[in-house]
DNA sequence: GTAGAGTGTGGGAGCGCTCCCACGAAGGCA
DNA sequence: TGCCTTCGTGGGAGCGCTCCCACACTCTAC
C-alpha cells in the first residue's frame, strides 16, 4: 500500500556480468582446458577467483603442498610455506568452502535455532544474551553462527531438510518446550546439539541450564524472611522444564518454612508481560490479601508491578515482587526490581563451547551443565 | 611420475580419520545395505546419506533425469518423474548442498549483516522489525537467512573472507554509517546487496529507505501548527544519512514557516535512550524556554521525556515531544508518544525482494526504493 | 657399503552434484 | 519418402578441494 516510489537506477551499466565467478564460463564452445598449453598458459587468472591449483602453479609447488599450508599442517618446509603464502597473497586466494565441505563434510557453521516468533525473540532480553554469549565464544573460532527462526510446522520441515542436507556441523536449540518435536528430530538426525534447558530429568541430549529451582527457593526464602505471609507465584509456561523447576523451588521454600502450598496462589502465565498482567489481576481477585509475588521472569514481574500500581498497591510496601533473569528490564522498573540472576550470557557461552567439543569428538558423549543462580536484591522486595 | 597404486579402497575401514557423517561407522552393527543389489560392484555405500546416483539406480533412470526431477525441470516424462519421486521417498534422499554449490556457485542463502553490538541489535525494535520483514519475504523461497553481527575490525575481516569464499548469494546491510567500509567492500566484491538506508544521494548500491526528510517535516509542521515557538530537535548520529535527512526535514519545516534555524536548538545524539537523555538535559540548559522537541527516534524521545519529567516539565503541556519510528516504545511511554511511522517491516520485506531480484538477474541493475512515512498522533504532541 | 627410518612432496582419485552434448524415438512438413 | 525438429534421456566432464599413497631425498645405524 501507499506510494512506493521506485526508480530504477541510472546508467550503472556494467557490460559484463555482475558476479565474479561468471567470468569462468567463456562464451560458447571453447573447450575449457584444451589450450592449457605449456607452462602455465593460464591467462594470469584475471578476474575469476583463483583456485588452489593456480596458487600451486604460481608458487611452483603441488596442490597438496598448498593445501597443507592453508590448513596449517606442520609437514611443510619453510621454503615451500613462504612461496605458497606469497602466492596466496599475490592472487588474493580464499579457499572455496563448498569444495572443502564436499570433501570433508564439515561446514564450519552451526545453527542457533529459535522456535519462537521474532517478536518474542526480540522482546525478551534472554535471547539477546544467549546470542551474545554464543557469538563471544565463537569469535575465537572460524565457526559461523546461523540464526534460524522456526515458527510453524512448515518452517520446522524446512529446518529438517536443511539439517539433513548437512548444512551445519551442529545445532544450538533454545526455548525447549515439553512437546517440541525439535529435540527428537535432532536426536534422530544424530547431529551434535546442545539445548538451553531440557525437556526433563532424563534429557538425553546435551544441555546447559540454570539452577532454576535453587534460584526460586532463594527468592521465596527472601520473601518469607521479610515477613511475607501470602506469597504468590506467577509461572512460566508449564510445558517448559525451567518454568516447572521454578515452581518447584517456590513450593520447596514454602514447605521448608512449614507453610502450605496453595493452588490459588499460583498464577500460570507464559513469560510475557501481558501474561504477567493477566495473572496478577486474577491473583488479586482470588487473593486480595496477597503480600508477595515471585514471578518466573522479569518481564512478567514488570507486568505484575504495573497491575499492582493500577490497583493501588505499593511495591514493595503492600506487595513485594521478585522477578527472574535479572535482565535489563529489572533495572528499569520503578521501583528497581529484585530478581534472580541467571547467567544467561554465560549459558550461551557454555552452550557454544560444549557444542564445539561435541563436534570435535564426533559427538559421542553427552554433557550437561548446570549454572548457579543468585538473588540480586533491589527495591521491589 | 608417481605410479599411484590404485588399490580399491577397502571396506571403509579408515583407521584414524573420522568423518562427519558418523553413521557411516559400521562398527559392529549390521551392514545396512543388505542386498547391495546386482551389478554394481560398489559396496553399495552402506547407510550413509543416499546420493543422487543411488536414487537413479533405484528408479532405473540416469543421473541427469533425477537431477531434472529434483530441480523441477519440465522436460521429464511423467513416468520417469514418478519413478524418481518414489525412489527419493524410499531412500529419504536430500540433495547435498555443498555439491550443488560447488557446481552452480549458488548457495541459496543470504546474509543479513548488522554492524552493531548485539545490545543495540536487540534493544532497538528497528532491527527486530527488519528481520521480521526479511524473513517473512524469504519464507516463500528456500533461501536461508544468516544473521551476521560485525562489531569490530577483526570481525569485519572475517566477514570479508566469508563473503569472498562465496558463502552467500547476497547481502543485506542495515545501519549504514557514512564511513563504514562495508558498503565499499560489497561494491568491490561485486556481490548482490541491498542496504537499509544509504550513504548519501549518490549511493551506487541498491537500497531501501524511508522518506526521512518528509517524515521530519510532517512532525515539525505539526508542532508549529500546535503553536510551538521554540522547537528543538535531538538528532541521530550525523554520520548516518537517515539522521541527516531527518535534521534536514526539521530545518525545511522551520524555514517554510519563516522561522529561523538555530544551532543551539539542535541536540546531537546517537539514537540511544541514554543519548536522548543527555541531549535533552543540555537543551534544557541552553534553552530553558524550549516548548517542543522532535526526536529522530522513539527511544531517544523516551529518554527525553524522562528528563523532562524529572525537570518538572509536563508533556505535552510544557514541552511537546515527537519521536520517530513509531516503534512499540512509542505506545508504552506515559503519555503515549506521537511519532513518525516508518514502515520498517515493509522495508525489510522490500529489501529481501530486491535482493532476490538482483540475485536472479545476476545483479545488473541497481534499484532504490523510498517508502512513505506518516505521522501517528498520540498524546505527547 | 646396505638397510632402515624418517621427511617433504606431487598428484591421482573422488566427494555429489549440474551442465551439456549426443543419441534414439517420435512427430511435422515438404 | 526423406529431412528436419522436437522431446526425453544417459552419461561424460568437471566444479575446487582434501585425502592418501608413492616417491624422491635425506639422515642415521650397522
Amino acid at each position: 500500500m501507499s506510494q512506493t516510489a521506485q526508480r530504477p537506477t541510472g546508467p550503472q551499466g556494467e557490460p559484463g556480468s555482475g558476479r565474479g565467478q561468471a567470468t569462468a564460463r567463456p562464451g560458447s564452445g571453447s573447450g575449457p582446458g584444451p589450450g592449457s598449453g605449456p607452462g602455465s598458459a593460464r591467462p594470469a587468472s584475471a578476474s575469476a577467483r583463483p583456485t588452489l591449483e593456480e596458487v600451486a602453479a604460481l608458487a611452483g609447488v603441488g596442490r597438496g603442498t598448498v593445501s597443507r599450508v592453508v590448513n596449517g599442517s606442520p609437514r611443510v618446509s619453510e621454503k615451500a610455506r613462504e612461496a605458497v603464502n606469497a602466492a596466496i597473497a599475490e592472487l588474493g586466494y580464499v579457499p572455496n568452502r563448498a569444495a572443502r565441505t564436499l570433501v570433508t563434510s564439515r561446514t564450519d557453521s552451526i545453527a542457533l535455532v529459535v522456535p519462537e516468533a521474532e517478536t518474542r525473540l526480540f522482546s525478551e532480553p534472554y535471547f539477546s544474551d544467549i546470542i551474545s554469549g554464543v557469538s563471544a565464544e565463537l569469535a575465537e573460532t572460524d565457526m559461523q553462527l546461523l540464526l534460524i527462526l522456526v515458527r510453524n510446522q512448515r518452517e520446522r520441515e524446512r529446518l529438517s531438510a536443511y539439517l539433513t542436507a548437512q548444512r551445519v556441523d551442529g545445532v544450538l536449540l533454545v526455548s525447549v518446550h515439553q512437546d517440541d518435536p525439535l529435540p527428537s528430530l535432532l536426536e534422530s538426525l544424530e547431529i551434535p546439539s546442545v539445548l538451553a534447558g531440557r525437556r526433563g530429568d532424563l534429557e538425553p541430549l546435551s544441555y546447559v541450564h540454570a539452577d532454576n529451582a535453587g534460584g526460586a527457593r532463594m527468592a521465596v526464602r527472601h520473601l518469607l524472611r521479610r515477613g511475607c505471609r501470602q506469597v504468590a507465584t506467577i509461572t512460566g509456561p508449564l510445558d517448559m522444564e525451567g518454568a516447572r523447576a521454578r515452581l518447584a523451588g517456590y513450593r520447596q521454600a514454602l514447605e521448608e518454612a512449614g507453610m502450605p502450598y496453595l493452588e490459588d496462589l499460583v498464577g500460570p502465565a507464559d513469560f510475557t508481560e501481558e501474561g504477567g498482567k493477566l495473572a496478577m489481576r486474577e491473583l488479586l481477585e482470588r487473593r486480595p490479601a496477597v503480600d508477595a509475588v515471585f514471578c518466573a521472569s522479569d518481564v512478567m514481574a514488570a507486568g505484575a508491578m504495573q497491575v499492582l500500581r493500577a490497583a493501588g498497591r505499593r511495591v514493595p510496601d503492600d506487595v513485594a515482587v521478585i522477578g527472574f533473569d535479572d535482565s535489563i528490564v529489572a533495572r528499569h522498573t520503578e521501583p528497581a526490581m529484585t530478581s534472580v540472576r541467571q547467567p544467561i550470557e554465560e549459558m550461551g557461552r557454555t552452550m557454544a563451547r560444549l557444542l564445539l567439543e561435541e563436534i570435535a569428538e564426533q559427538g559421542r558423549a553427552r554433557r550437561q551443565v548446570v549454572l548457579a543462580t543468585e538473588l540480586v536484591v533491589r527495591d521491589s522486595a
